[in-house]
DNA sequence: TTGCCAAGATTGTTAGACAACGTAGCATAT
DNA sequence: ATATGCTACGTTGTCTAACAATCTTGGCAA
């Protein structure tokens, strides 16, 4: 992902579980064991193992030694981390990408479709991201890309709960993501920039908001 | 390191290798197979694979499927692009920690140790390494910390040349470090933020003025 | 109730093997 | 002599199977 699909086999079951967890399939908490995975996807517990060490590196899995990997819960503290980051980060190639003054045909594509599910009234978690990523991509700097994607893997859980409680319509993203696509084409930096930035707290806003309506499904907080 | 040590055989190797790479005991562009690796420390060839993957992953080392992995040269663009997102990154780190406001007991510790290989005239490249990760590490974010940690890797094969090629001194970069220390205490983020982001491009324009000086050692810049 | 011990579960590590891929060198044809 | 295609080798990708080390859990005894 970040420099090359080493393998394929691992690849395939990387995917299927990263999506599994995006999509909240697996519940934050449960455990999986390299065992339960190789049987599941019929292969050796090398390569489950290898697909969830990918996973932990990307912050999708936690896991000590000697214990199974787990669906990490996100606590308040660490949405604001993500958010907070994601926005320093982003901002920052934001910034670089007006340097430039051209926007990537990717994000262009990603707009056009997450403006298409608006009106159709789909899911739009996916064209988001895609959109931000482009962005960044588009942008000169590899290590500020490799920095961005390596946030973006815990980034996708959080954005996956603001769409699914509809804390954002799609309209409004595109609106946002408008605004931004417009400050860079005329190349203003500092407006784009501060776009990016609002953007992104926004949606941390909402989603703290959320979170802190809704205390955790299980009352304790300081364990383990 | 960025979350936990999974095993302590790869753990050996990696270090090994991680200090080999950074001396420059491993000329650039040498290359590394896993079966070397693996009969040079005695071990099967999967845990000899895990480190060199581990030292991809942070950039020490770079391979593509098939080939051997590589030590790599790091370009002019390389090292430009390497220290801009490092200002980026421990700028914003530094203006967390004015937050706070108390400097980590690790980071004062490298500072005194960087003064007194100052006057032995000793390698101080550790301490000064040892101090910026103390700084960043005691900010509060963690999503920040393991950005500057990944970024790190590759900051120290820099680091190194410029203190093989004298282009500062200990005393030099103690002054600069004491600076920021000041600002941090007294709260003063936009100073702080300011020294930090000097801090890093001095030594990058150092460091670019010696590379060009002396243009590479072989003379086919547009390859591979 | 508390502390200890043993069994089960899980990961860490290894050995060995075969497959897939790239490269270099050789043989052949022009 | 040169260019082209093929073959043999080196390297990594992936798998299976097994043993070792470690953590947790349950039962038993004081």
């Amino acid at each position: 992902m970040l420099f090359e699909p080493a393998s394929v086999l691992p690849e395939t079951i990387y995917d299927d579980l990263r999506a599994s967890i995006i999509a909240q399939i697996e519940v934050p908490g449960s455990a999986m064991t390299e065992s339960a995975i190789a049987l599941r996807f019929g292969v050796a517990r090398p390569t489950a193992k290898t697909a969830i060490e990918r996973l932990v590196a990307e912050g999708l899995l936690r896991r000590t030694a000697h214990h199974s990997a787990r669906v990490p819960a996100l606590s308040r503290d660490d949405i604001v981390d993500l958010y907070d980051t994601r926005a320093i980060i982003e901002s920052a190639a934001i910034a670089a990408l007006c340097a430039g003054g051209t926007i990537p045909a990717e994000a262009l594509e990603a707009h056009r479709a997450l403006l298409s599910s608006a009106s159709a009234d789909e899911p739009f978690a996916t064209h988001d991201i895609a959109f931000h990523r482009a962005l960044v991509a588009g942008q000169p700097s590899a290590r500020l890309a490799r920095m961005h994607a390596l946030l973006m893997g815990e980034i996708e859980l959080c954005i996956g709960q603001v769409q699914a409680n509809h804390l954002l319509t799609a309209v409004d993203v595109a609106h946002q993501h408008q605004g931004i696509l417009d400050a860079v084409t005329a190349g203003d930096s500092a407006r784009a920039t501060l776009l990016t930035h609002a953007h992104i707290v926004g949606s941390r806003d909402l989603l703290l908001a959320h979170v802190d309506s809704r205390p955790p499904t299980d009352g304790r907080p300081n364990h383990g």
